[in-house]
RNA sequence: GGCUGGGUAGCUCAGUGGUAGAGCAAGCGGCUCAUAAUCGCUAGGUCACAGGUUCGAAUCCUGUCCCAGCUACCA
């Protein structure tokens, strides 16, 4: 296969101190689908998430539960390995910032930027607080007898001094506004890349990178005297500190790449092409992130697309508020390919967007019960009914009405999904192009059709496989189309239309998707048409109201 | 406080100078192939408020009110 495209793109990873909530795992399913996509589509594709594990949070959570911090993480992380199972999540990799490459990695590039004389030796002060460590000054109140941290309010805070490396970030302000300036689409959306670049404007500090008083991390590799950290018998010294968590993380994404230990992986997969990341961490992708990259003389990533937040009831969705849903409760009512629709139908991308069971229900209900599998079910019903098991073929591409209406859609729908634009790619296909065909099936009336043909209308019956082949044709396109959002619903919708599902569990392997999405691109081919089963079994909205956790509150 | 964006039918939103739109929800009617499903019809909403420009503004300008995001080291 010479010189497919390749295309790799990462989530953010995330912090395992806790399960996740769907709220954690959408940015996940949404990085999940553009990947099948490309996947399906004929590119190398390389999918990278995986979880930050040296947060203080992390060391701190396993020490009041008594457990060895790595035992810890390690039940953890196989708590979210296994809800994204469950929701038919399939990385090429899963990466572990305790991953011992990724240990190489975070140490080459400190040494990398402390080669380019971007880390030097300063202080960093702060309130501390004794429970929880160093504490930002917007999460802090003031009190008449002094700073309080809201978690421990009768705790009084300390002023602290904390030797540390930092990183030269004020240096790389004008290079950084002249590759926004060069590359105008390379944080999306466009809002989202304007506050980067009123940040900009403001000037840069420059950061901490190291932590001289935590040990769960990856060792600082440099002295205090420049030279290296590491001892004679390979160990690290314990003076030198950890690298600061931030540091660290961002570099999972060169570590998936293949960096430092494989070259040539590491020149075939970098740049990225896409880094999907929640709005809280835009400024670290945006502009720390690319001084790192910079200082490293390694290339930045092609775009950095940063989506909202879902809320309920305008309140962001989190685990501290208990006002999230549990994967696995969303799983049990909707299914796997269920959840992941409603999830990404009902949440634009682009922004934060209030979601409640209730509009999962409706959702559900119409997009996938009502509409599209209502229409798959009565197009094998009629078509079996009246036909026979063989499948009817599809008018040729310039003569029904349906054919025209796909017409430029898969080049739309393309277009969507690689904007990132989800939400809108669904409501082409599952709003649009669902409901023109269900129109089409009441102007067309092909029991009456059917019942011409019996009474001895020879033509009628060449109008009715003419008919039911463009909505079995319709059916296959919806299905196909669908199948990076609904992966293991595919393979059914096309089983039942008498056509084999020609790629692998993860997207790969079959024939390009946008020449499968081509009208009629089957059409001389025989088949026998499955038995007509619901795909999408209807929810009684209080039956299913009276199921919803917390969030029905 | 500063910067940016926004306030349009019950809900979510589209619409950037020329007779107010979509989807969902609700009501009425049709059809019967289908998962009580689908199809058609039904919204008369001061387009936040007040001025202004214009033959004409939701759409441009000014002011006011309200909301949201950003305003650096919690990860």
């Amino acid at each position: 296969m010479p010189d497919r495209p390749r295309y790799y793109l990462t989530t953010a990873i995330a912090y395992p101190n806790n399960k996740p909530g769907l709220h954690t795992l959408y940015e996940v399913i949404g990085a999940d689908v553009i990947a099948r996509w490309h996947r399906m589509k004929g590119d190398e594709t390389r999918f990278l998430t995986g979880t930050d594990e040296h947060s203080v949070n992390i060391a701190q959570r396993a020490q009041e539960l008594g457990r060895d911090t790595r035992d810890f993480v390690d039940e953890m992380v196989k708590v979210f390995t296994d809800a994204e199972d469950a929701l038919l999540i399939a990385p090429d990799r899963f990466i572990r910032t305790t991953d011992p490459d990724h240990q190489r990695a975070s140490q080459e590039m400190v040494r990398r930027a402390y080669a380019s004389g971007d880390v030097y030796l300063g202080t960093y002060e702060g309130w501390y607080c004794p429970a929880e460590g160093f504490k930002a000054p917007s999460d802090l109140y003031e009190t008449p007898d002094g700073m309080r941290c809201p978690s421990h309010p009768t705790i009084e805070l300390q002023w602290l001094t904390e030797r540390n490396w930092f990183f030269r970030l004020s240096a790389y302000r004008d290079r950084l506004v002249a590759h926004f300036a060069a590359h105008p689409d390379w944080v999306e959306p466009e809002y989202r890349k304007n506050e980067m670049l009123a940040f900009l404007r403001a000037g840069l500090e420059d950061i901490s990178i190291s932590r001289e008083t935590l040990h769960w991390g990856i060792p600082f590799p440099i002295a205090e005297n420049g030279e290296t950290a590491q001892r004679e018998d390979g160990s690290w010294d314990p003076e030198a500190g950890v690298i600061y968590v931030w540091f660290d993380a961002l570099i999972n994404y060169i570590t998936g790449a293949g960096f430092p230990d494989d070259p040539t992986a590491f020149a075939k997969w970098w740049p990225a092409d896409l880094h999907v990341i929640g709005k809280d961490i835009n400024r670290f992708h945006t502009i720390i992130w690319p001084a790192m990259l910079m200082s490293a003389g390694i290339d930045l990533p092609r775009k950095v697309w940063v989506h909202g937040f879902m809320t309920v009831r305008g309140e962001k969705m989190s685990k501290s508020r208990g006002n999230f849903f549990d994967p696995f409760d969303v799983i049990a009512a909707f299914g796997a390919d269920g959840t992941r629709f409603v999830t990404l139908r009902e949440f634009p991308f682009d922004q934060d967007a209030d979601v409640s069971w209730d509009s999962f229900v409706r959702r559900y209900n119409a997009d996938l019960a009502n509409d599209f599998g209502n229409l798959v079910n009565r197009t094998v019903s009629m078509a079996r009914r009246y036909l026979g098991d063989e499948r009817p073929a599809p008018l040729p591409r310039t003569e029904g009405r349906l054919s025209w209406s796909w017409g430029k859609l898969p080049e739309l729908y393309q277009a969507m999904i690689e904007d990132c634009m989800l939400h809108d790619a669904l409501g082409l296909v599952f709003g649009n192009f669902v409901s023109e065909a269900n129109q089409y099936v009441d102007q067309e009336r092909p029991w009456e059709i059917a019942k011409a043909w019996k009474a001895g209308d020879e033509e009628a019956g060449e109008r009715l496989r003419g008919v039911l082949g463009d909505l079995i044709e319709a059916c296959r396109l919806i299905g196909l189309a669908g199948a990076p959002f609904m992966p293991s619903i595919a393979p059914r919708v096309l089983a039942q239309l008498g056509y084999a599902y020609p790629y692998a569990a993860d997207g790969n392997g079959g024939p390009p998707l946008l020449r499968e999405l081509e009208w009629g691109s089957h059409a001389g081919e025989t088949g026998a048409l499955g038995t007509a089963e619901p795909l999408f079994p209807r929810l009684e909205s209080e039956a299913a109201a009276a199921e919803a956790p917390a969030s029905g509150t």
